[in-house]
DNA sequence: CCAATTTTGAGGTACGTGCCTCATGACCTA
DNA sequence: TAGGTCATGAGGCACGTACCTCAAAATTGG
């Protein structure tokens, strides 16, 4: 039984009244306005944090009668991991419209990254709190996330981070530890002994690279008897990764597992099924969709590694309320997001 | 690029106008209150519909100058998953009350399906909103679910459930897919074939049994070269689930799998340890803790299944404010909160 | 049709915060 | 010391909803 000790939470009244100040005063300090000594600000702050005074947002949004405006960018074209994303955060459009957040997404050319810089740079701080991009490694991406938050707008990377930026949060998975998961389950899948293949869609990026060498790394620490072969690159297109895995399984007749890093998906299935190979070699793939569904139901893959959009949208937007309180604030309170978990589907627990 | 068609969500006011009644009316019918005629009330719905209003909770609750209250009553005991569960539950506590949620917790005795039948039965509406119990299959339960539901209680079922009675949400696993996960991974595992021993707490446990059912069924379908030994019930206790795996490790000297579907994980580590069988023998257990997270380090334990408290107390929490929103209207505009994942660890993605 | 009762309207105050104006006080500089 | 700038206080209105009172209107029963 919990019995809370302070049954009211502070108030702006509060806090005045601890400084010794008049309310306009801790306002001034809480919404960074200007017109205060740093003595006096010195003496709110002190107030706030001996009474723990935390800002209401629901009251705040109220009062400004605007909502908390968070932006999405994300990269369009027909990769169906991120039509998937798009779908995640419209789903969660109404939801958050009714806790006072409006939601807005704008796309990109994948992979064009002045594209993506523009985009950001083009926001204003006053309609837009809190953009969340999905981000490629560039320089000129880079700065625009830098001039974001100089602007005053709050920046957090999604799916694939940029550290070194500006950025407040990376929202999304530990790739190292979701290739060694891979590594772990095909390695117990094959306990025989046996050959490896790995295809990626491209080494040149960052996500890819780390699942390869965390699959790599923990094949070579604990199943000595499993060989490597590859790392292949399909560029995630289908008709390259379809060409691609019909030549490794032709030149391997004795492959045991497989592990795609990328996407390309639909032509893996569809060259492990021409080659009458399906649910005879163990196969792990990347991303639930109706293409890998399909393949875990048919028993063409195995198991599916997910980073689970919707949860990664659910806590960007828990992120960004949580960025929207501590602002302005000399003290950045924020807690950092609950860590994404790697999602691990087989047939059997399909969502 | 989402542009918002209705720039202003609907107030009271809008309602009122539409309807072509006072405010007060409008608001009489909102909150239940007495002395509006079913056509008048007809006519605020009708108005309510058009304009999709939806009652802005955290000015509600502001107005209201009081919180949403919402209690856990979960068994007391040293059952390592409850008390994971108790600490999600705390971790809570402080973010909820900065969205106006008050959350108490209180315990009963493990099994004690009278005490939690009074637990809930105490509860009165003018202190509490919302209930989420850990229920256990018991008539008394049933009654006092209904009860309260009937007090203008909301009850939701954690964990366990309690499906007949009143309760308006079930938030836990599938355990029928836990249980053909489970079987899935361990017939990849032991694709040579083999021996496969099943360890229960107790087959009166709901959720033991559909663990079993799911794993059992699914190695009949897909797996015939694996035979399953058992189920053993152990308790869930220590030293009878080390005593009862030791034997079974004696009398089936090939045995190549084992899955655990209750607790006593303690127990099940100690008897492989002692065995000398561990790591020969590929296991998969339930629910991380220090225990299970040890047995997957040292590479006793292969898989956990896990509940993941902390994400049930999230769509618990969440799901109280969707009642609390759609509470006493005519329609019940609540949707089904998300389905829990059932999470999957080895030791390379451990959280 | 009158009286009793029920239904409805009008308007106020409150919640915690944001933002505005205006007045007053303190401080500095010439 | 006068004139100016800067810091601070006092207070009000707004946001959307809850809840209250009081009066006016509509409906009902006899």
């Amino acid at each position: 039984m919990n019995e809370n000790p302070d049954l009211r939470r502070a108030t702006v009244h509060d806090v005045a009244r601890e400084a010794g100040v008049s309310l306009a005063t801790v306002d001034r300090v809480l919404n960074g306005r200007p017109g205060v000594r740093p003595v006096t600000a010195e003496k709110v702050e002190r107030a706030i944090a001996v009474l723990d005074f935390r800002r209401d947002l629901s009251a705040s949004l109220l009062a400004r009668s605007r909502d908390l405006r968070l932006r999405f960018i994300i990269p369009d074209g027909s990769n169906e991991f991120m039509v998937n994303l798009g779908a995640a955060i419209a789903r969660r459009v109404r939801p958050a419209a009714g806790e006072r957040m409006s939601i807005e997404t704008s796309t990109y050319r994948a992979l064009d990254a002045a594209a993506l810089a523009a985009s950001i740079d083009a926001l204003e701080p006053k309609s837009c709190d809190c953009v969340v991009v999905v981000a490629t490694e560039d320089d000129a991406v880079h700065r625009a996330i830098d001039a974001a938050t100089r602007r005053g707008i709050a920046v957090m990377t999604l799916v694939s981070d940029l550290p070194g930026s500006s950025r407040k949060h990376f929202i999304g998975i530990d790739n190292i530890a979701a290739g060694r998961t891979a590594g772990s389950l095909l390695g117990r899948f094959c306990a025989a002994g046996g050959e490896i293949a790995l295809i990626a869609g491209s080494l040149a990026l960052r996500d890819h690279r780390e699942r390869y060498e965390g699959f790599a790394g923990l094949l070579r620490e604990e199943f000595p008897r499993l060989s490597l072969v590859g790392p292949f690159e399909g560029h995630d297109e289908r008709a390259e990764t379809e060409q691609l895995v019909a030549e490794v399984l032709d030149r391997h007749p004795n492959l045991v597992g497989l592990y795609n890093v990328g996407a390309g998906n639909a032509g893996l299935i569809a060259a492990l099924q021409r080659s009458g190979k399906s649910g005879k070699v163990r196969v792990i793939a990347h991303e639930l969709s109706e293409t890998t569904r399909l393949g875990l139901m048919h028993g063409v893959i195995d198991v599916i590694l997910d980073q689970n959009p919707d949860g990664e949208i659910r806590a960007a937007i828990e992120a960004a309320r949580g960025l929207a309180l501590g602002r302005e604030n000399g003290e950045s309170r924020d807690q950092h997001p609950e860590a994404i978990e790697i999602g691990i589907f087989l047939r059997d627990n399909l969502r």
